[in-house]
DNA sequence: GACCTGCTGCGGTTTG
């Protein structure tokens, strides 16, 4: 059977704009995407780096459906998923030009979008929707009868960037709610994800259709495209005058001024230092300003002109961010891609990098900057180790070679749980706990909760101090009087927690935002949104700090956590240890570094895994990642020792032989790991389980119980050095 | 030892 021509099966004003668009052809992704959509029903996955028209091959062909479907039913006919609301408002652009010669109307639906637009949508529903899962629960919660009627004849729910919704709770949320969706509809609503960052096709497949992965579709074109790599070493602490900070930023003005580029910070304070030096160049050469700061805590006026500065490529742009620019809204292509200090995870170094070289012909380059300390006389083994360093480079191998983090699976989520068992209620005004359990924990994506845990769940949140659920006496679930609150209120919607911050306003100029657990006072300097500046007062009930210029500063300190490293990555941060090879991208300080900690390494007397410093003193190389590494570090503490963690290393101090305990735990004895009283408490509905609950949960995510015999059997037959 | 993401409905008043 012959195919008819990909552009022969799309609706004639589909044509009509492509043609107007001057595309000689359909891009290669645009035609396997169309043959996919309209010869089939199956889910599909559309990969491919950023600028590669994956939204419009997935909705030339969608929307060709929708328009040669009679007749046309009420309601939606498309629902689009987006994670940002800077891109659901440039999509809705994107897509509201392609339908221009249909009757389609495109509708844009987030917190800043009006709320007639919203009322006139409900009213009449038809064409495009473009939502996030937030307000996608806003509707469950508020127009809960009127689900049927608005997504009755939704043809597909296309889901952007894929990679963010998989394992996270965003994306644990957004599964329940298509589930919630289907079921109310009555059928299977078709699922297409986009994405440019997917480590494993098969899982992310898996998270899409997990009834029948096998059966989603996978559309993906590779980059392939050339990359360059540099990973740049630096030693701070030397007797030099010019600081490591200093000469980072006389590399980067150096060599990125005069185009467009990204450089990933690492942490908001290093992104206002850099753009601080970077600034202060420009004036010193008498230049015109090209370096920006960009992070979270910046207003949307600057971040909205810094990224359109990128985007319109006039002007040569450098941003200098934290994640924020990691994904989002099309800036263009960028000549380089930075990365100060070592990246969490190979897959946001990858989703960084995808920013560069997309134009044909034009490599994809990476610079990457690596700050090590000088060695004092008693260096301590981390700094010999230059674990930093390493794990840069094991990361660039990795991202080399192809691999990145997979998706984690065996999360019990429970906090989410609680979010959609509440929200279920608050839709159905009532449910009965076996239909709640058949609905979330059989169908939905909290499959990893079994009977007595969900019951377990139900009677924390359900106890009478906690107040969330209550139970009639037909069995009825019903909010409790907490949970009525909580619902209520519109900081419900979003499953992820958030600290309460401070607006930081120059006169009544607002700046930026910082969290409410920063110290600050009057007097105190800080630099913020590239500039320094002094505190003249704190307004806590307010939430307001106002600032003047000022001419010194020290930077502002910020909270954060603690990041999860992959066990593959410190593996190979050990092979990289062991072998000879150098990776021709290093420069001469890099090399140097790595040769340093080599033989710093031949030279530590391990006796298997395990390292006696000084009589109270021992260091264990674990070998792996922060979930197996933190179970030993907790299972340690139990056994009276006081244990700091590194990356693949625990450095524990106490009396006695640490491989008694090691042993002991090999043989399979079980640790009290909650003897020191850990905080358990990290996402947003955590507060209100048990402490019995709280350890389930961390168990299934951040610990791992089981794998404690096999680290220290691994520990114990280690080769000594 | 870090970063990021999101947000409704109602009632009263004013204006064309």
């Amino acid at each position: 059977m012959t195919q008819a021509p990909a552009f022969d099966q799309l609706a004639s004003p589909i044509q009509k704009w492509i043609r107007a668009q001057g595309w000689g052809e359909l891009r290669p992704l645009q035609v396997r995407a169309t043959h996919a959509i309209l010869g089939g029903e199956a889910d599909q996955i559309i990969a491919a780096s950023t600028a590669g028209g994956k939204t419009e091959a997935a909705f030339l062909p969608l929307i060709s459906q929708v328009l040669t479907t009679e007749p046309r039913l009420g309601g939606f006919d498309l629902l689009y998923i987006g994670p940002l609301k800077a891109l659901i408002t440039d999509q809705a652009r994107r897509l509201a030009e392609i339908c221009q010669e249909t009757e389609l109307p495109v509708v844009p639906w987030h917190g800043d979008i009006a709320t007639s637009t919203k009322a006139r949508a409900l009213k009449q529903p038809a064409g495009i929707l473009l939502i996030t899962p937030e307000s996608l629960e806003a509707l469950f919660i508020r127009r809960g009868p009127e689900i049927p009627r608005l997504f009755a004849a939704t043809k597909a729910v296309v889901i952007d960037e894929l990679h963010t919704m998989l394992e996270s709770e965003r994306g644990v949320q957004l599964r329940s709610l298509l589930n919630r969706l289907d079921r109310r509809v009555g059928r299977r609503l078709r699922r297409i994800g986009l994405s440019a960052t997917l480590g494993d096709m098969a899982l992310a497949g898996a998270c899409l259709h997990p009834d029948d992965p096998a059966a989603v579709g996978q559309i993906e074109v590779k980059g392939g495209g050339e990359l360059r790599v540099q990973l740049r070493g630096y030693v701070s602490g030397g007797e030099k005058d010019q600081s490591t900070t200093d000469a980072i930023a006389g590399h980067l003005f150096q060599h990125l001024r005069g185009s467009d580029n990204l450089v990933f910070g690492g942490s908001r304070q290093s992104v206002e230092i850099y753009a601080d030096r970077l600034r202060m160049l420009c004036e010193s050469e008498a230049l015109p300003q090209e370096f920006y700061p960009h992070h979270a805590s910046l207003s949307r006026d600057h971040r909205d002109f810094v990224e359109k500065r990128l985007k319109d490529g006039r002007l040569p742009t450098t941003a200098i961010c934290s994640s924020t620019l990691e994904l989002g809204i099309d800036i263009g292509d960028v000549t380089c891609v930075a990365q100060i200090g070592a990246p969490f995870s190979v897959a946001s170094l990858r989703q960084r990098l995808g920013r560069s070289g997309r134009r044909a012909g034009r490599p994809a380059i990476l610079r990457q900057y690596a700050v090590e300390s000088r060695l004092e006389h008693k260096a301590s083994f981390a700094d010999q180790l230059r674990l930093g360093l390493l794990r840069a480079t094991a990361m660039i191998e990795l991202l080399i070679e192809g691999w990145c983090e997979p998706p984690q699976s065996r999360a019990l989520h429970l906090s989410t749980l609680v979010h959609q068992i509440l929200s279920v209620v608050a839709e159905r005004g009532g449910i009965r706990a076996a239909a709640l359990y058949d609905l979330l924990c059989r169908q939905g994506p909290f499959r990893s909760v079994d009977k007595p845990l969900f019951v377990a769940v139900l009677r924390a949140i359900g106890h009478p101090d906690r107040a969330l659920l209550e139970q009639a006496s037909d069995g009825l679930l019903l909010l409790g009087r907490i949970g009525e609150k909580l619902v209520e209120h519109h900081s419900f919607y979003a499953v992820f927690q958030t600290p309460e911050e401070f607006r930081i306003l120059h006169g009544s100029q607002e700046l930026g935002t910082l969290p409410i657990d920063t110290i600050l006072a009057p007097g105190m300097l800080l630099i913020f949104s590239g500039r320094r500046w002094l505190v003249q007062s704190v307004h806590s009930e307010d939430k307001v700090i106002m600032v003047t210029s000022a001419h010194a500063g020290a930077p502002p300190v910020f909270g954060g956590d603690a990041g999860q490293i992959h066990d593959r990555v410190i593996e190979r941060m050990f092979t990289l240890l062991s072998e000879k090879d150098l990776p021709a991208w290093l420069d001469k300080t890099a090399t140097e570094l790595l040769q340093q900690a080599r033989s710093n390494y031949a030279r530590m007397p391990f006796k298997h895994g395990v390292l006696r410093l000084g009589k109270t003193t021992t260091v264990i190389a674990t070998a792996c990642g922060t979930v197996r590494t933190t179970s030993l570090a907790l299972a340690l503490r139990s056994f009276g020792y006081q244990v700091q963690q590194y990356d693949g290393f625990l450095e524990l101090c106490g009396d006695g032989d640490p491989c008694e305990p090691l042993r002991a735990l090999a043989n399979g004895s079980l640790p009290d790991l909650w003897s020191g009283d850990p905080s358990l408490v990290f996402e947003k509905f955590h507060p209100w389980l048990t402490p019995e609950l709280l350890q389930a949960d961390a168990l299934s995510s951040r610990l791992d119980l089981a794998s404690l015999p096999e680290t220290c059997r691994r520990i114990l037959a280690a080769p000594s050095l």
